[in-house]
This record gives structure tokens, C-alpha cells and sequence, in this order.
DNA sequence: GCCGTTTTCGGCCCGACTGTTTTCAGTCG
């Protein structure tokens, strides 16, 4: 079983007992357990055989008898009871906007309804709003939100929440009251999808700030509308946090807007040991007993992020960082890693021409490497056997070798290596013969075809494809979409293995519809001294731009400048490729 | 239920907005 899996089942136990009236610190301990399990790096399988369950945080005795139960039968006894006991459709309810824990609980116990059908026809024909504490506008509401819930489900890859932010923003700063604007959120912290946008505003005049924004053209539908905040939802649903405050709480507001919560909640806890308090306003000394009330210690420390970090003993925390999986306590003791940087990228390991299902010839591809600043460009066509994308042959792979070499005669700023992503196939052996191969600069390995069910499974190929000495890259290893594909079913740990053995690298695929290896794995790869290749797969010279999505997910994973095989120049590059060789032959 | 440079009990982040609540609970960030 896997983590999401079990994480699951802890996230239905949870909201189950919630519904069931259990709330406080006893609930908390269930979500976190859930949290945990989620983000936890390594299968809590394999933690279980080493008899380590109780040193993942957020795991006791308890939860660790409770994972064991499911880890061997699927499921457990207080889940299968709650399940029992509650209508499996229940949890809907809570999707929709307003309707919480105690919410759903009445309406399926006053009026026996537990999906979201049934709330509509109760919202509809008045007995929602008869109930106690319901009247015709929050019936009305949750119309509205049922609506919502239906239209929108999921989350917004970064690159459609990106521009969206942008333009806000800047409809923000068009505000005369406006002093300065940034997105937070998850956004900021780079995640690949995001929930909603999170907007930060400094002004001295926040309530015509907010009402300005909420009365916008792009504006369908406002949810709350206050002193400080407001939510609203623009087209297709998607919902928007502004927050507005004094430019001396900029900073403060600014950590706190950006989160995590988790990352907060640590945060938060950190300075209160410490006799502090924070919060989106400032840093304050804790009100004491004997301190006369109303006469609060003005905030410290509050003119940029570093500085409140600082006031608690930490080092600043990069936004990718903050997710609470150990850069608080790597903070504290001055262990950070430095970050690779848009800056720091010097080349693009993997992209395609229209020789294969790309749309630029290699010309133009590598005049937009060069006018991006890069030193080298690997064209990676697609091989023979990928006939839908016009996979080449060897035949044509060599002459499309003569063109590189007669571009590269030219003398274009951009050295373009002559490269293949070479299919592995179903039964684990590369699409192209090795005397091709290693005629090649650089080679990039890639499953694109489901395995058979008689042959090697996914794990199997791309670990036999890390162990044959002619391959530098592993491509998209996942094979996750976003939004579209789950990962498919890869041991990461198997091939973090292979790939640290044989020197061979991992992509991360800066596509914003993939970015693969997603960045735990990353994490887990640099942790075992793998190189990661941050590669466009561009097959528009358009998406050469996609490299900052792919840097931004690598410093999720807390990849490194030294981690990254194309942030060494043309020449390390080439020496690396030569000394794996040399290695593997 | 979990956890420990306040260690095995007594804590567990902190605040904004809404509706119908006559004093604040529920929900959300
Ligand atoms: N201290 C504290 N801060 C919170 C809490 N919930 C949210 N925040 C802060 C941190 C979040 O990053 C920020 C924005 O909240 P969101 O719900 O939009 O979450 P976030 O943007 O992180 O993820 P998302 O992609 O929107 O699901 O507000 C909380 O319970 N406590
Ligand atoms: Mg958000
Ligand atoms: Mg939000
Ligand atoms: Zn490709």
C-alpha cells in the first residue's frame, strides 16, 4: 500500500470522527497523522518491516498500531466502524463552501440528507433554511456553492495560476492606495497546483482597496468581504484571498499569507517558546500576568521576512522550503542548502525538432537557446519506434546528426549536442542499437508505451535503462500528467538506487504539465548524490521559457547548483559525460 | 493522540468574516 493510500484512509478517519462531534487536540493529531504519512519520503511499508513506525512524526502507539492493521488487511476496525455508522457520501457535503463538520452532521441528522443531490432539493424548497441556525441566505450560499463545487473540482497547475496572479496584481497596484502587492500562497512557495490565489496588498486604506477589488469586472461571485480580507471567486470558479495591510505588517503578513500552515503553526509554536508571539500582524513579546492590560510591546523585527526569522533563531527559509519537513530545524542549525537558481542554468538537456513531433527546426531552437543566454542545447528527437511522434531511425538520426554538425559549423552562439531520446521498450531493451547510441552526445532514455503485463514492469525498464552505460538521462521517470495521469506504479527508491550506482542522471522535466521527477523524489535523489537534468522537453521553442518552472520545482525538492548536471558549463558537462562513461563501459 | 534544550504530564497557532446567535459558533485562512 502506499502512503497516499494509507494517508487516505487517516483523512477519512479523521473527518469521520469530526463529523461524529470529536474536535480539538485529539482530532488534530488525527489530520497531522494523516499530513505525515502523506509527505513521509519513504513507503511506511517498508518503515513497518524495520519496526520504525513510532519514530514518524505524528505516530504513536496508537497510529501505529492503526497503520499496521491496514498496512496488512486494507483497513482497520475503527474505519470500517465509522464507516458503518455514516452514509459513505457524507463528506461530500463538506466540499461545499461553508458547510463544515457540524454543518453536514445536523443536515444528515435533521433531514436525512448525506449527498450533494439531496442538499440541493433542501436548499431548494426551504427546509435547509428552516433548520436551526440556517436562514435563506446561507441556503442561498450554498446553492451557490454546490453550483461551484460541481463546476470546479480540482487545482490549477502554476503555469494557468501564474499570469492570472500577474494580472491581478497589477489591477491591484493600478489602486492609488495600493503601496505594494506580491502573491503568497502556494503560489509563492511554487507548488505545481495550486488551490486558489493568495493576494497580499500593503496600504493605508484597506477597506477602499478591498471593495475596489470586489467590485472588479472579473469578479462573479464575492464570498467575504471585510476590514482585512476578502475572497472572491473570477471566471470558471476559481477563488481568490486578497488580504490588506499596513505597510509596517507587510512582512509579517507576507510569511504568514505564504504558509505553509503547517510551516506556521511551527513557526508560531517556535515563538511562543520563546516568550513571542506571532502572527500576520508582527512578532510581540507575550502579554505577561502582571503587565497591565492594553499596553502591548510594539512588534519586533517586522520590516522584511529574514528579519523575523532571524528574531527566532533561524536562518531565512526560501518560500519552496516551507512545508515543515525539516528546514525549520535545518534553519536553527544553519544547515540550509543553497538553492540552484533560474541563474545558475547554463543548458537544456532534452527537446525536440520537427524532425520528430517537435514544431521548430533545429535552427530556430537553437537561436532561442542563444538569445536566452544558454551555452548548449541537446536536441532529443524521439526514436523509431514512437511512430505517432515520427520517431526517427537510425538512418535519419545521422543525417539529422550532419545538419547539427553543419549548424554548429556556422558558429552560433549555442553548441547544439547531437542527442535521441530513445524509447524503452516493453520488453526493457533500448529502441536504438548501441553503435547508434554512441555516436551520440548525449542520450535520454524515456518510457512513453505501457508495460506488458509478461514482460518487465515500469521499475524494471527504467532500471535497466539507468544500468546501460550508454544512457546519461532518465527522462520524465514518474510518467505522471497533472491533473490527467497518476505517476505510474514506479519504485522511485529502486531507480534512485540504480541511478546513484551508475552515475546515471534523473530529469526533472520542467514541463508545466509534468514536472517529473516530482520534487520529494528529487529531494530523495540528491539526497543519494543523483544529478538532476532540468529539462524543457521543449517541442516548441516557446516552451525553452518552461526552465524557471522546472527550477522552482527543484528547490522543492532542495536541489542544489552543484546537484544539477546543466548548471555546469559546456565543457564540466562534457567531462562529467566522459568519466561516467569511461566508468560504466 | 502525540510529544519532550520547560521531557512522561500538560500543553497542543492564531486570527478574520458571516449570519441570526441576543453574545458567538462555525467555518475558513
Ligand atoms: N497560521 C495559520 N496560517 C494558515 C492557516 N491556514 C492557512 N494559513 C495561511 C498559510 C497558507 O499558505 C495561506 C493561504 O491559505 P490557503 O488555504 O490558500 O493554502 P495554500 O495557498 O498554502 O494552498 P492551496 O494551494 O491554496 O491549497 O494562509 C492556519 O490554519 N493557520
Ligand atoms: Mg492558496
Ligand atoms: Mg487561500
Ligand atoms: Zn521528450
Amino acid at each position: 500500500m502506499t502512503n497516499a493510500e494509507l494517508a487516505a484512509r487517516f483523512h477519512e478517519m479523521a473527518a469521520l470522527l469530526e463529523l461524529k462531534g470529536l474536535a480539538g487536540f485529539k482530532l488534530r493529531a488525527y489530520q497531522r497523522a494523516a499530513q505525515s504519512i502523506e509527505e513521509h519520503p519513504e513507503p511506511l511499508s517498508e518503515v513497518h518491516r524495520r519496526g520504525g513506525l513510532e519514530t514518524v512524526r505524528g505516530i504513536g502507539e496508537s497510529f501505529a498500531r492503526k497503520i499496521e492493521e491496514i498496512l496488512q488487511t486494507g483497513t482497520c476496525r475503527l474505519l470500517e466502524e465509522l464507516r458503518a455508522e455514516l452514509p459513505p457520501a457524507i463528506l461530500q457535503l463538506m466540499r461545499v463552501p461553508g458547510v463544515g463538520p457540524k454543518s453536514a452532521a445536523m443536515i444528515w441528522r435533521e433531514l436525512g440528507v448525506s449527498d450533494l443531490d439531496g442538499l440541493e432539493d433542501a436548499a431548494g424548497d426551504g427546509r435547509l433554511a428552516a433548520l436551526r441556525g440556517w436562514g435563506s441566505k446561507r441556503a442561498a450560499a450554498v446553492l451557490a456553492g454546490i453550483e461551484g463545487v460541481r463546476r470546479w473540482g480540482g487545482r490549477t497547475p502554476i503555469a494557468t495560476a501564474l499570469p492570472l496572479a500577474q494580472g491581478l496584481l497589477s489591477v491591484l497596484r493600478g489602486h492609488v492606495g495600493v503601496v505594494a502587492a506580491a502573491y503568497a500562497g502556494s503560489l509563492r512557495r511554487g507548488l505545481e497546483t495550486v488551490g486558489d490565489l493568495d493576494l497580499l496588498v500593503s496600504t493605508l486604506r484597506p477597506r477602499e482597496v478591498l471593495d475596489a477589488f470586489a467590485a472588479g469586472p472579473f469578479v462573479s461571485e464575492v464570498l467575504a468581504l471585510g476590514d482585512t480580507k476578502a475572497s472572491v471567486r473570477v471566471r470558471d470558479g476559481f477563488q481568490v484571498d486578497v488580504r490588506a495591510v499596513a505597510p509596517e505588517q507587510y512582512a509579517a503578513a507576507l510569511l504568514y499569507f505564504t504558509g505553509s500552515k503547517e510551516h506556521n503553526v511551527r513557526l508560531r509554536e517556535l515563538a511562543k517558546s520563546r516568550g513571542l508571539r506571532l502572527n500576520e500582524y508582527g512578532l510581540t513579546c507575550l502579554p505577561g500576568a502582571e503587565d497591565p492590560p492594553g499596553l502591548e510591546a510594539p512588534p519586533l523585527a517586522a520590516r522584511s521576512e529574514a528579519e523575523l526569522y532571524a528574531a527566532l533563531g533561524l536562518e531565512y527559509i526560501p518560500p519552496e522550503l516551507r512545508e515543515d519537513t525539516g528546514e525549520i530545524e535545518a534553519a536553527a542549525g544553519s544547515r540550509l542548502p543553497e538553492l540552484v537558481d533560474p541563474a545558475d542554468i547554463r543548458g537544456d538537456l532534452h527537446t525536440h525538432t520537427d524532425w520528430s513531433d517537435g514544431r521548430d527546426p533545429a535552427a530556430v531552437l537553437a537561436g532561442a537557446a542563444a538569445a536566452r543566454g544558454l551555452e548548449y542545447l541537446a536536441i532529443t528527437d524521439h526514436s523509431r519506434s514512437l511512430a505517432f511522434a515520427r520517431g526517427l531511425t537510425s538512418e535519419r538520426l545521422a543525417s539529422q546528426a550532419e545538419d547539427i554538425d553543419a549548424l554548429n559549423r556556422g558558429g552560433g552562439r549555442c553548441r547544439i549536442l547531437r542527442g535521441c531520446e530513445v524509447e524503452v521498450l516493453a520488453g526493457g531493451e533500448l529502441d536504438l542499437p548501441d553503435e547508434v547510441l554512441r555516436r551520440l552526445d548525449w542520450v535520454v532514455a524515456a518510457v512513453h508505451t505501457p508495460s506488458r503485463r509478461d514482460g518487465p514492469d515500469l521499475t524494471a525498464r527504467l532500471v535497466g535503462a539507468a544500468r546501460h552505460p550508454l544512457v546519461d538521462v532518465i527522462a520524465h521517470p514518474t510518467g505522471r500528467i497533472i491533473g490527467a495521469r497518476q505517476p505510474y506504479e514506479l519504485d522511485s527508491e529502486a531507480l534512485i538506487a540504480a541511478a546513484a550506482e551508475t552515475g546515471t542522471a534523473l530529469e526533472l522535466n520542467a514541463s508545466p504539465h509534468r514536472l517529473d521527477v516530482p520534487p520529494p523524489m528529487a529531494r530523495r535523489a540528491v539526497g543519494a548524490g543523483v544529478k538532476i537534468a532540468i529539462s524543457t522537453d521543449a517541442h516548441d521553442h516557446r516552451n525553452l521559457g518552461d526552465m524557471e518552472m522546472g527550477v522552482w520545482s527543484a528547490r522543492r525538492g532542495w536541489v542544489r547548483r552543484e546537484d544539477v548536471l546543466n548548471a555546469l558549463s559546456l565543457e564540466q558537462l562534457l567531462e562529467w559525460r566522459r568519466r561516467r562513461l569511461a566508468r560504466s563501459r
